[in-house]
DNA sequence: AAAGGTCGGTTTGTCGGACAATGATACGAC
DNA sequence: GTCGTATCATTGTCCGACAAACCGACCTTT
Protein backbone atom coordinates (compact mmCIF):
# COMPACT_ATOMS: atom_id res chain seq x y z
CA UNK A 1 0.00 0.00 0.00
CA UNK A 2 2.86 2.36 -1.32
CA UNK A 3 1.24 5.48 -2.08
CA UNK A 4 3.03 7.04 -4.76
CA UNK A 5 2.91 10.71 -5.29
CA UNK A 6 3.26 13.12 -8.37
CA UNK A 7 6.46 15.13 -8.14
CA UNK A 8 5.12 18.48 -6.99
CA UNK A 9 5.74 21.18 -9.53
CA UNK A 10 5.42 24.94 -9.00
CA UNK A 11 5.39 27.25 -11.49
CA UNK A 12 5.82 31.01 -11.78
CA UNK A 13 3.17 32.95 -13.28
CA UNK A 14 5.25 34.26 -16.07
CA UNK A 15 6.18 30.59 -17.20
CA UNK A 16 2.05 29.96 -16.81
CA UNK A 17 1.54 32.99 -19.27
CA UNK A 18 3.78 32.00 -21.54
CA UNK A 19 2.09 29.06 -21.77
CA UNK A 20 -1.11 29.99 -22.07
CA UNK A 21 -0.42 32.41 -24.79
CA UNK A 22 1.94 29.90 -26.08
CA UNK A 23 -0.87 27.13 -27.07
CA UNK A 24 -3.54 29.69 -28.42
CA UNK A 25 -0.88 30.30 -30.59
CA UNK A 26 -0.15 26.75 -31.56
CA UNK A 27 -3.64 25.72 -31.61
CA UNK A 28 -4.15 29.01 -34.39
CA UNK A 29 -6.75 30.96 -32.14
CA UNK A 30 -3.69 33.71 -32.87
CA UNK A 31 -2.96 33.90 -36.18
CA UNK A 32 0.74 34.28 -37.85
CA UNK A 33 1.18 38.23 -38.54
CA UNK A 34 -1.25 39.08 -36.06
CA UNK A 35 -0.22 41.98 -33.76
CA UNK A 36 -0.28 40.81 -29.80
CA UNK A 37 -2.58 42.50 -27.77
CA UNK A 38 -0.93 45.18 -25.30
CA UNK A 39 1.87 44.46 -22.42
CA UNK A 40 -1.00 46.17 -19.95
CA UNK A 41 -4.00 44.69 -21.93
CA UNK A 42 -2.53 41.25 -21.03
CA UNK A 43 -1.54 41.91 -17.59
CA UNK A 44 -5.46 42.78 -17.18
CA UNK A 45 -6.70 39.68 -18.78
CA UNK A 46 -3.96 37.56 -16.52
CA UNK A 47 -4.57 39.25 -13.77
CA UNK A 48 -0.63 39.79 -13.25
CA UNK A 49 1.57 42.49 -13.74
CA UNK A 50 3.10 43.49 -16.36
CA UNK A 51 6.48 42.79 -15.38
CA UNK A 52 5.79 39.36 -15.29
CA UNK A 53 4.07 39.65 -18.39
CA UNK A 54 7.07 41.03 -20.14
CA UNK A 55 8.96 37.98 -18.54
CA UNK A 56 6.75 35.43 -20.41
CA UNK A 57 6.89 37.70 -23.95
CA UNK A 58 10.65 37.42 -23.69
CA UNK A 59 10.29 33.43 -23.61
CA UNK A 60 7.98 33.22 -26.03
CA UNK A 61 10.10 35.56 -28.53
CA UNK A 62 13.12 33.55 -27.75
CA UNK A 63 11.13 30.78 -28.81
CA UNK A 64 10.29 32.70 -32.42
CA UNK A 65 6.75 32.21 -31.27
CA UNK A 66 6.30 36.26 -31.17
CA UNK A 67 8.96 39.01 -32.79
CA UNK A 68 9.59 42.24 -32.58
CA UNK A 69 8.96 42.96 -36.36
CA UNK A 70 12.25 45.56 -36.98
CA UNK A 71 11.31 49.29 -36.38
CA UNK A 72 8.07 48.49 -34.94
CA UNK A 73 6.77 48.21 -31.35
CA UNK A 74 3.85 46.00 -30.93
CA UNK A 75 5.10 42.46 -31.12
CA UNK A 76 3.09 40.16 -33.86
CA UNK A 77 2.22 36.59 -33.50
CA UNK A 78 4.92 34.24 -35.72
CA UNK A 79 6.09 30.91 -36.68
CA UNK A 80 9.54 29.85 -35.71
CA UNK A 81 11.94 30.96 -38.70
CA UNK A 82 14.11 27.96 -39.60
CA UNK A 83 17.21 29.64 -39.34
CA UNK A 84 16.46 30.67 -35.50
CA UNK A 85 15.40 27.34 -34.09
CA UNK A 86 18.66 25.64 -36.41
CA UNK A 87 20.80 28.28 -34.28
CA UNK A 88 19.46 26.91 -30.95
CA UNK A 89 20.36 23.24 -31.99
CA UNK A 90 23.67 24.44 -33.24
CA UNK A 91 24.00 26.09 -29.72
CA UNK A 92 23.19 22.49 -28.04
CA UNK A 93 25.34 20.75 -30.10
CA UNK A 94 28.32 22.62 -29.71
CA UNK A 95 27.62 22.83 -25.86
CA UNK A 96 27.99 19.19 -25.75
CA UNK A 97 31.38 18.89 -27.64
CA UNK A 98 29.81 17.72 -31.45
CA UNK A 99 33.30 16.83 -33.36
CA UNK A 100 33.34 17.57 -36.86
CA UNK A 101 33.22 13.92 -37.71
CA UNK A 102 30.07 13.46 -36.30
CA UNK A 103 28.67 16.59 -38.28
CA UNK A 104 30.43 15.39 -41.66
CA UNK A 105 28.69 11.48 -40.59
CA UNK A 106 25.40 12.93 -40.34
CA UNK A 107 25.86 15.08 -43.88
CA UNK A 108 26.88 11.73 -45.21
CA UNK A 109 23.79 10.38 -44.35
CA UNK A 110 21.27 12.80 -45.01
CA UNK A 111 22.63 15.02 -48.26
CA UNK A 112 22.79 12.02 -50.52
CA UNK A 113 18.64 11.23 -50.45
CA UNK A 114 18.03 14.94 -50.20
CA UNK A 115 19.72 15.33 -53.31
CA UNK A 116 17.95 12.32 -54.49
CA UNK A 117 14.68 14.16 -53.62
CA UNK A 118 15.47 16.96 -54.96
CA UNK A 119 16.22 15.54 -58.89
CA UNK A 120 12.88 14.08 -58.49
CA UNK A 121 10.24 16.62 -56.93
CA UNK A 122 12.15 19.95 -58.49
CA UNK A 123 10.34 22.53 -60.13
CA UNK A 124 11.67 24.80 -62.55
CA UNK A 125 11.80 27.33 -60.53
CA UNK A 126 13.82 25.21 -58.14
CA UNK A 127 16.31 24.28 -60.15
CA UNK A 128 16.94 27.79 -61.56
CA UNK A 129 17.37 29.06 -57.75
CA UNK A 130 20.14 25.92 -57.94
CA UNK A 131 21.59 27.27 -61.06
CA UNK A 132 21.78 30.62 -59.65
CA UNK A 133 23.23 29.63 -56.09
CA UNK A 134 25.93 27.63 -57.91
CA UNK A 135 26.62 30.56 -60.15
CA UNK A 136 27.38 32.51 -57.43
CA UNK A 137 29.51 30.33 -55.65
CA UNK A 138 31.95 30.40 -59.41
CA UNK A 139 31.49 34.15 -59.27
CA UNK A 140 32.95 34.48 -55.89
CA UNK A 141 37.12 33.76 -56.23
CA UNK A 142 38.03 36.36 -53.58
CA UNK A 143 36.22 36.21 -50.72
CA UNK A 144 36.65 32.75 -48.77
CA UNK A 145 33.77 33.72 -46.23
CA UNK A 146 31.47 34.81 -48.67
CA UNK A 147 32.09 31.48 -50.63
CA UNK A 148 31.49 29.02 -47.92
CA UNK A 149 28.03 30.85 -47.36
CA UNK A 150 27.68 30.04 -50.99
CA UNK A 151 28.58 26.30 -50.69
CA UNK A 152 25.70 26.49 -47.93
CA UNK A 153 22.74 28.76 -49.40
CA UNK A 154 23.66 25.70 -52.75
CA UNK A 155 22.84 23.26 -50.00
CA UNK A 156 19.47 24.85 -48.87
CA UNK A 157 18.81 25.35 -52.67
CA UNK A 158 18.81 21.78 -53.33
CA UNK A 159 16.94 20.57 -50.04
CA UNK A 160 14.60 23.34 -51.23
CA UNK A 161 13.84 21.24 -53.96
CA UNK A 162 13.05 17.99 -52.41
CA UNK A 163 9.72 20.01 -51.11
CA UNK A 164 10.76 18.49 -47.21
CA UNK A 165 10.57 20.93 -44.26
CA UNK A 166 11.78 18.32 -42.01
CA UNK A 167 14.97 17.59 -44.10
CA UNK A 168 15.57 21.58 -44.06
CA UNK A 169 15.63 21.74 -40.84
CA UNK A 170 17.46 19.26 -39.92
CA UNK A 171 19.77 20.07 -42.75
CA UNK A 172 20.15 23.56 -41.51
CA UNK A 173 22.32 23.41 -37.60
CA UNK A 174 24.90 21.30 -40.01
CA UNK A 175 24.85 24.02 -42.81
CA UNK A 176 25.57 26.54 -39.75
CA UNK A 177 28.40 24.42 -38.20
CA UNK A 178 30.28 23.35 -40.84
CA UNK A 179 30.74 26.97 -42.04
CA UNK A 180 33.19 28.32 -40.00
CA UNK A 181 35.15 25.09 -41.16
CA UNK A 182 34.49 25.36 -44.93
CA UNK A 183 36.47 28.84 -44.29
CA UNK A 184 39.38 27.47 -43.08
CA UNK A 185 39.40 24.81 -45.68
CA UNK A 186 38.82 26.72 -48.73
CA UNK A 187 41.82 29.05 -47.23
CA UNK A 188 44.00 26.12 -46.59
CA UNK A 189 43.47 23.94 -49.81
CA UNK A 190 43.01 26.54 -52.82
CA UNK A 191 42.14 23.52 -55.21
CA UNK A 192 39.03 22.68 -52.82
CA UNK A 193 36.80 25.28 -54.65
CA UNK A 194 36.80 23.81 -58.55
CA UNK A 195 36.19 20.84 -56.96
CA UNK A 196 33.28 22.09 -55.26
CA UNK A 197 32.44 24.20 -58.37
CA UNK A 198 32.84 21.03 -60.25
CA UNK A 199 30.15 19.14 -57.92
CA UNK A 200 28.00 21.57 -57.99
CA UNK A 201 28.13 21.77 -61.74
CA UNK A 202 26.99 17.96 -61.99
CA UNK A 203 24.25 18.48 -59.17
CA UNK A 204 22.68 20.78 -61.14
CA UNK A 205 23.05 18.35 -64.30
CA UNK A 206 21.56 15.75 -62.20
CA UNK A 207 18.51 18.05 -61.35
CA UNK A 208 17.88 19.40 -64.76
CA UNK A 209 17.94 15.86 -66.21
CA UNK A 210 15.85 14.34 -63.16
CA UNK A 211 18.48 12.06 -62.83
CA UNK A 212 17.99 10.80 -58.99
CA UNK A 213 20.61 7.99 -59.19
CA UNK A 214 23.09 10.78 -60.66
CA UNK A 215 21.91 13.08 -58.20
CA UNK A 216 22.76 10.83 -55.39
CA UNK A 217 26.21 9.95 -56.53
CA UNK A 218 27.85 13.09 -56.96
CA UNK A 219 26.43 14.60 -53.86
CA UNK A 220 28.15 11.42 -52.47
CA UNK A 221 31.20 12.22 -53.76
CA UNK A 222 30.70 16.16 -52.89
CA UNK A 223 30.30 15.21 -49.15
CA UNK A 224 32.97 12.62 -49.10
CA UNK A 225 35.27 15.48 -50.66
CA UNK A 226 34.85 17.75 -47.72
CA UNK A 227 36.51 15.06 -45.68
CA UNK A 228 39.56 14.79 -48.04
CA UNK A 229 39.67 18.37 -47.90
CA UNK A 230 39.15 18.92 -44.24
CA UNK A 231 42.10 15.93 -44.08
CA UNK A 232 44.60 17.95 -46.17
CA UNK A 233 43.99 21.35 -44.73
CA UNK A 234 44.78 19.45 -41.11
CA UNK A 235 41.31 20.08 -39.37
CA UNK A 236 41.29 17.06 -36.77
CA UNK A 237 38.21 15.37 -37.32
CA UNK A 238 37.62 13.95 -34.34
CA UNK A 239 38.15 17.88 -32.43
CA UNK A 240 34.97 19.08 -31.05
CA UNK A 241 33.60 22.09 -33.00
CA UNK A 242 33.74 25.52 -31.38
CA UNK A 243 31.08 27.61 -33.07
CA UNK B 1 27.52 56.07 -56.44
CA UNK B 2 24.56 54.43 -54.61
CA UNK B 3 25.32 53.97 -50.95
CA UNK B 4 24.33 50.73 -49.52
CA UNK B 5 23.53 51.72 -45.77
CA UNK B 6 23.16 48.57 -43.15
CA UNK B 7 19.95 48.42 -42.02
CA UNK B 8 20.26 49.69 -38.69
CA UNK B 9 19.59 47.55 -35.57
CA UNK B 10 18.48 48.62 -32.20
CA UNK B 11 19.00 46.18 -29.70
CA UNK B 12 16.89 46.32 -26.02
CA UNK B 13 19.07 45.99 -23.19
CA UNK B 14 18.12 42.86 -21.91
CA UNK B 15 18.86 41.18 -25.68
CA UNK B 16 22.34 42.16 -24.74
CA UNK B 17 22.47 41.42 -21.16
CA UNK B 18 21.44 37.94 -22.83
CA UNK B 19 23.82 37.98 -25.69
CA UNK B 20 26.61 39.01 -23.06
CA UNK B 21 25.66 36.00 -20.62
CA UNK B 22 24.94 33.72 -23.52
CA UNK B 23 28.57 33.96 -24.60
CA UNK B 24 30.03 33.52 -21.98
CA UNK B 25 28.63 29.71 -21.19
CA UNK B 26 29.25 29.40 -24.94
CA UNK B 27 32.96 29.91 -24.79
CA UNK B 28 32.86 28.12 -21.36
CA UNK B 29 33.67 30.93 -19.15
CA UNK B 30 30.33 29.77 -17.34
CA UNK B 31 30.67 26.09 -16.58
CA UNK B 32 27.62 23.23 -16.50
CA UNK B 33 26.74 23.42 -13.02
CA UNK B 34 27.78 26.33 -12.00
CA UNK B 35 25.54 28.87 -10.45
CA UNK B 36 24.82 31.88 -11.67
CA UNK B 37 25.24 34.76 -9.43
CA UNK B 38 22.27 36.84 -7.99
CA UNK B 39 20.03 38.80 -10.07
CA UNK B 40 20.81 41.97 -7.72
CA UNK B 41 24.59 41.24 -8.55
CA UNK B 42 24.28 40.72 -12.46
CA UNK B 43 22.15 44.09 -12.68
CA UNK B 44 24.79 45.98 -10.66
CA UNK B 45 27.71 44.57 -13.53
CA UNK B 46 25.72 45.37 -16.02
CA UNK B 47 24.44 48.25 -14.75
CA UNK B 48 20.98 47.81 -15.73
CA UNK B 49 17.60 47.32 -13.63
CA UNK B 50 16.64 43.95 -11.99
CA UNK B 51 13.71 44.17 -13.97
CA UNK B 52 16.19 44.17 -17.55
CA UNK B 53 18.10 41.43 -15.98
CA UNK B 54 15.30 39.27 -15.57
CA UNK B 55 13.88 39.81 -18.66
CA UNK B 56 17.69 38.48 -20.15
CA UNK B 57 17.49 35.13 -18.14
CA UNK B 58 13.62 34.17 -19.04
CA UNK B 59 15.27 34.48 -22.49
CA UNK B 60 18.49 32.28 -22.02
CA UNK B 61 16.31 29.90 -19.73
CA UNK B 62 13.87 28.77 -22.22
CA UNK B 63 16.90 28.62 -24.53
CA UNK B 64 18.41 25.87 -22.25
CA UNK B 65 21.45 27.59 -21.28
CA UNK B 66 20.32 27.99 -17.69
CA UNK B 67 17.68 26.13 -15.38
CA UNK B 68 16.23 26.06 -12.23
CA UNK B 69 17.31 23.20 -10.79
CA UNK B 70 14.19 21.88 -8.96
CA UNK B 71 13.72 23.32 -5.69
CA UNK B 72 16.48 25.20 -5.67
CA UNK B 73 16.51 28.92 -6.01
CA UNK B 74 19.36 30.07 -7.71
CA UNK B 75 19.85 29.30 -11.58
CA UNK B 76 21.90 27.19 -12.78
CA UNK B 77 24.17 27.27 -15.98
CA UNK B 78 23.57 23.89 -18.30
CA UNK B 79 23.11 22.50 -21.23
CA UNK B 80 20.50 22.58 -23.89
CA UNK B 81 18.78 19.43 -23.25
CA UNK B 82 18.22 17.64 -26.27
CA UNK B 83 14.64 16.81 -26.26
CA UNK B 84 13.99 20.60 -25.06
CA UNK B 85 16.07 21.87 -28.15
CA UNK B 86 13.87 19.16 -30.18
CA UNK B 87 10.75 20.51 -28.94
CA UNK B 88 11.52 23.60 -30.35
CA UNK B 89 11.85 21.70 -33.93
CA UNK B 90 8.55 20.26 -33.46
CA UNK B 91 6.64 23.22 -32.06
CA UNK B 92 8.25 24.77 -35.82
CA UNK B 93 7.55 22.23 -37.73
CA UNK B 94 3.45 22.23 -36.70
CA UNK B 95 3.35 25.43 -37.07
CA UNK B 96 4.60 25.31 -41.01
CA UNK B 97 2.18 22.65 -41.77
CA UNK B 98 4.59 20.10 -41.98
CA UNK B 99 2.70 16.58 -43.20
CA UNK B 100 2.92 13.08 -42.12
CA UNK B 101 4.28 12.83 -45.23
CA UNK B 102 7.08 14.65 -44.29
CA UNK B 103 8.04 12.81 -41.34
CA UNK B 104 8.15 9.76 -43.07
CA UNK B 105 9.78 10.76 -45.57
CA UNK B 106 13.00 11.88 -43.05
CA UNK B 107 12.71 8.92 -41.19
CA UNK B 108 13.23 6.81 -44.27
CA UNK B 109 16.04 8.78 -45.00
CA UNK B 110 17.64 8.79 -41.23
CA UNK B 111 16.71 5.78 -40.16
CA UNK B 112 18.00 2.86 -41.64
CA UNK B 113 21.59 4.62 -42.16
CA UNK B 114 21.40 5.34 -38.28
CA UNK B 115 20.86 0.73 -37.49
CA UNK B 116 23.13 0.77 -39.77
CA UNK B 117 25.94 2.54 -37.61
CA UNK B 118 24.44 1.81 -34.97
CA UNK B 119 25.17 -2.02 -35.76
CA UNK B 120 28.57 -1.36 -36.63
CA UNK B 121 29.20 1.36 -33.03
CA UNK B 122 27.35 -0.36 -30.66
CA UNK B 123 28.65 -1.13 -27.23
CA UNK B 124 27.30 -4.12 -25.16
CA UNK B 125 25.83 -1.84 -22.93
CA UNK B 126 24.41 -0.47 -26.11
CA UNK B 127 22.73 -3.68 -26.84
CA UNK B 128 21.52 -4.09 -23.77
CA UNK B 129 19.76 -1.47 -23.98
CA UNK B 130 18.03 -1.78 -26.86
CA UNK B 131 16.90 -5.26 -25.99
CA UNK B 132 15.55 -3.96 -22.81
CA UNK B 133 13.70 -1.43 -24.47
CA UNK B 134 11.99 -3.39 -27.11
CA UNK B 135 11.46 -6.24 -24.23
CA UNK B 136 9.57 -3.08 -22.47
CA UNK B 137 7.24 -2.37 -25.72
CA UNK B 138 6.72 -6.35 -26.06
CA UNK B 139 5.11 -6.80 -22.35
CA UNK B 140 2.94 -4.13 -21.93
CA UNK B 141 0.08 -4.90 -23.88
CA UNK B 142 -2.36 -2.64 -22.44
CA UNK B 143 -1.77 0.91 -23.08
CA UNK B 144 -1.46 2.24 -26.21
CA UNK B 145 0.11 5.33 -25.15
CA UNK B 146 2.96 3.83 -22.80
CA UNK B 147 3.01 1.64 -26.40
CA UNK B 148 3.82 4.40 -28.44
CA UNK B 149 6.50 6.06 -26.06
CA UNK B 150 8.27 2.83 -25.78
CA UNK B 151 8.54 2.24 -29.68
CA UNK B 152 10.01 6.06 -29.48
CA UNK B 153 12.56 4.37 -26.67
CA UNK B 154 13.31 1.91 -28.64
CA UNK B 155 14.27 4.22 -32.04
CA UNK B 156 16.37 6.39 -28.95
CA UNK B 157 18.16 3.47 -27.88
CA UNK B 158 19.36 2.65 -31.63
CA UNK B 159 20.32 5.72 -32.22
CA UNK B 160 22.25 6.10 -29.02
CA UNK B 161 24.26 2.95 -30.20
CA UNK B 162 25.48 4.90 -33.27
CA UNK B 163 27.01 7.23 -30.79
CA UNK B 164 26.37 10.21 -33.03
CA UNK B 165 24.55 13.75 -31.50
CA UNK B 166 23.74 14.90 -34.41
CA UNK B 167 21.77 12.12 -35.34
CA UNK B 168 20.02 11.56 -31.92
CA UNK B 169 18.97 15.47 -31.82
CA UNK B 170 17.69 15.25 -35.95
CA UNK B 171 16.01 12.10 -34.79
CA UNK B 172 14.40 13.64 -31.69
CA UNK B 173 11.91 16.09 -33.42
CA UNK B 174 10.52 13.13 -35.62
CA UNK B 175 9.76 11.21 -32.45
CA UNK B 176 8.38 13.79 -30.64
CA UNK B 177 5.88 13.95 -34.10
CA UNK B 178 5.26 10.53 -34.67
CA UNK B 179 3.85 9.44 -31.52
CA UNK B 180 0.48 10.63 -31.62
CA UNK B 181 -0.02 9.21 -34.88
CA UNK B 182 1.54 5.55 -33.71
CA UNK B 183 -1.12 5.61 -30.84
CA UNK B 184 -3.47 6.13 -33.48
CA UNK B 185 -1.96 3.58 -35.18
CA UNK B 186 -1.72 1.19 -32.44
CA UNK B 187 -5.68 1.27 -31.68
CA UNK B 188 -7.26 1.30 -35.53
CA UNK B 189 -4.60 -1.53 -36.29
CA UNK B 190 -4.20 -3.97 -33.23
CA UNK B 191 -1.83 -6.22 -35.25
CA UNK B 192 0.86 -4.05 -35.97
CA UNK B 193 1.69 -4.77 -32.37
CA UNK B 194 3.41 -8.03 -33.53
CA UNK B 195 4.90 -6.36 -36.40
CA UNK B 196 6.77 -4.19 -34.59
CA UNK B 197 7.83 -6.67 -32.36
CA UNK B 198 9.00 -8.84 -34.59
CA UNK B 199 11.39 -5.93 -36.42
CA UNK B 200 12.64 -4.56 -32.82
CA UNK B 201 13.60 -8.23 -32.48
CA UNK B 202 15.22 -8.32 -35.67
CA UNK B 203 16.84 -4.93 -35.18
CA UNK B 204 18.33 -6.65 -31.89
CA UNK B 205 19.62 -9.38 -33.39
CA UNK B 206 21.26 -7.32 -36.26
CA UNK B 207 23.28 -5.36 -33.39
CA UNK B 208 24.16 -8.28 -31.62
CA UNK B 209 25.75 -9.58 -34.62
CA UNK B 210 26.78 -6.05 -35.61
CA UNK B 211 25.27 -6.98 -38.89
CA UNK B 212 25.03 -3.32 -40.63
CA UNK B 213 23.36 -4.97 -43.81
CA UNK B 214 20.99 -6.43 -41.85
CA UNK B 215 20.26 -3.26 -39.45
CA UNK B 216 19.45 -0.99 -42.38
CA UNK B 217 17.33 -3.54 -44.34
CA UNK B 218 15.14 -4.29 -41.45
CA UNK B 219 14.94 -0.47 -40.28
CA UNK B 220 13.59 0.04 -43.82
CA UNK B 221 11.10 -2.51 -43.69
CA UNK B 222 10.13 -1.20 -40.31
CA UNK B 223 9.48 2.41 -41.66
CA UNK B 224 7.95 1.13 -44.46
CA UNK B 225 5.70 -1.01 -42.78
CA UNK B 226 4.24 2.62 -40.16
CA UNK B 227 3.32 3.67 -43.76
CA UNK B 228 1.52 0.39 -44.01
CA UNK B 229 -0.41 1.02 -40.86
CA UNK B 230 -0.96 4.64 -41.60
CA UNK B 231 -2.63 4.17 -44.35
CA UNK B 232 -4.51 0.95 -42.75
CA UNK B 233 -5.71 3.32 -40.40
CA UNK B 234 -6.59 5.41 -42.69
CA UNK B 235 -4.53 8.58 -41.44
CA UNK B 236 -3.62 10.42 -44.55
CA UNK B 237 -0.53 10.87 -45.39
CA UNK B 238 -1.32 14.37 -46.77
CA UNK B 239 -2.24 15.53 -43.93
CA UNK B 240 -0.92 18.59 -41.48
CA UNK B 241 0.45 17.20 -38.20
CA UNK B 242 -1.63 18.85 -35.73
CA UNK B 243 0.90 18.40 -32.21
C1' DA C 1 -4.89 64.58 -54.85
C1' DA C 2 -0.38 63.02 -53.51
C1' DA C 3 3.51 64.15 -50.82
C1' DG C 4 5.13 65.88 -46.84
C1' DG C 5 4.79 67.93 -42.06
C1' DT C 6 2.66 68.28 -37.27
C1' DC C 7 0.76 66.55 -33.14
C1' DG C 8 -1.25 63.87 -29.54
C1' DG C 9 -2.20 59.18 -27.94
C1' DT C 10 -0.30 54.42 -27.31
C1' DT C 11 2.91 51.17 -26.32
C1' DT C 12 7.25 49.69 -25.20
C1' DG C 13 11.82 49.73 -22.73
C1' DT C 14 13.75 50.75 -18.59
C1' DC C 15 13.91 52.27 -14.08
C1' DG C 16 13.34 52.56 -8.92
C1' DG C 17 11.52 50.58 -4.99
C1' DA C 18 8.86 47.21 -2.27
C1' DC C 19 7.50 42.82 0.00
C1' DA C 20 6.34 37.89 0.85
C1' DA C 21 7.99 33.30 0.35
C1' DT C 22 11.47 30.21 0.63
C1' DG C 23 16.20 28.21 -0.11
C1' DA C 24 20.69 28.62 2.16
C1' DT C 25 23.44 29.00 6.07
C1' DA C 26 25.24 29.65 10.53
C1' DC C 27 24.53 28.69 15.30
C1' DG C 28 23.37 26.71 19.38
C1' DA C 29 21.09 22.50 21.94
C1' DC C 30 21.19 17.73 22.59
C1' DG D 1 27.55 14.52 14.92
C1' DT D 2 22.49 15.49 14.37
C1' DC D 3 18.68 18.27 14.96
C1' DG D 4 16.05 22.40 15.30
C1' DT D 5 16.08 27.29 14.85
C1' DA D 6 17.06 31.95 13.65
C1' DT D 7 18.93 34.84 10.27
C1' DC D 8 20.19 36.03 5.71
C1' DA D 9 20.00 35.94 0.70
C1' DT D 10 17.54 35.53 -3.37
C1' DT D 11 13.75 35.03 -6.17
C1' DG D 12 8.92 35.90 -7.76
C1' DT D 13 5.76 39.29 -8.01
C1' DC D 14 3.89 43.68 -7.55
C1' DC D 15 3.40 48.94 -8.06
C1' DG D 16 4.26 53.20 -10.08
C1' DA D 17 6.82 56.11 -13.15
C1' DC D 18 8.86 58.17 -17.36
C1' DA D 19 11.22 58.86 -21.83
C1' DA D 20 11.40 57.31 -26.46
C1' DA D 21 9.31 55.96 -30.43
C1' DC D 22 5.85 54.37 -33.11
C1' DC D 23 0.95 55.05 -34.92
C1' DG D 24 -2.61 57.35 -36.83
C1' DA D 25 -5.04 61.27 -37.79
C1' DC D 26 -5.10 65.63 -39.27
C1' DC D 27 -3.27 69.57 -41.76
C1' DT D 28 -0.38 72.01 -45.29
C1' DT D 29 1.68 72.59 -49.65
C1' DT D 30 2.23 72.08 -54.33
Amino acid sequence: MSVEFDQIVIEPAYRKVAAAIGERILDRSLREGERLPPETELARQFGVNRSTVREALRELESTGLVIRRAGSKRMAISRPQHDAVAEGVSRALVLHDVTYLEVWEALMILEPPIAEAAARERTPADLAQAVAAAGRFAADNTDTAQAAHHVAEFFRSICKAAHNQVLGLAQEPLLQLLEPSLRVMMDQVPQSRSRIEAAQRRLCDALRARDSDSARTWMSRHIRDFRKGFEVAQIDLQQRITS
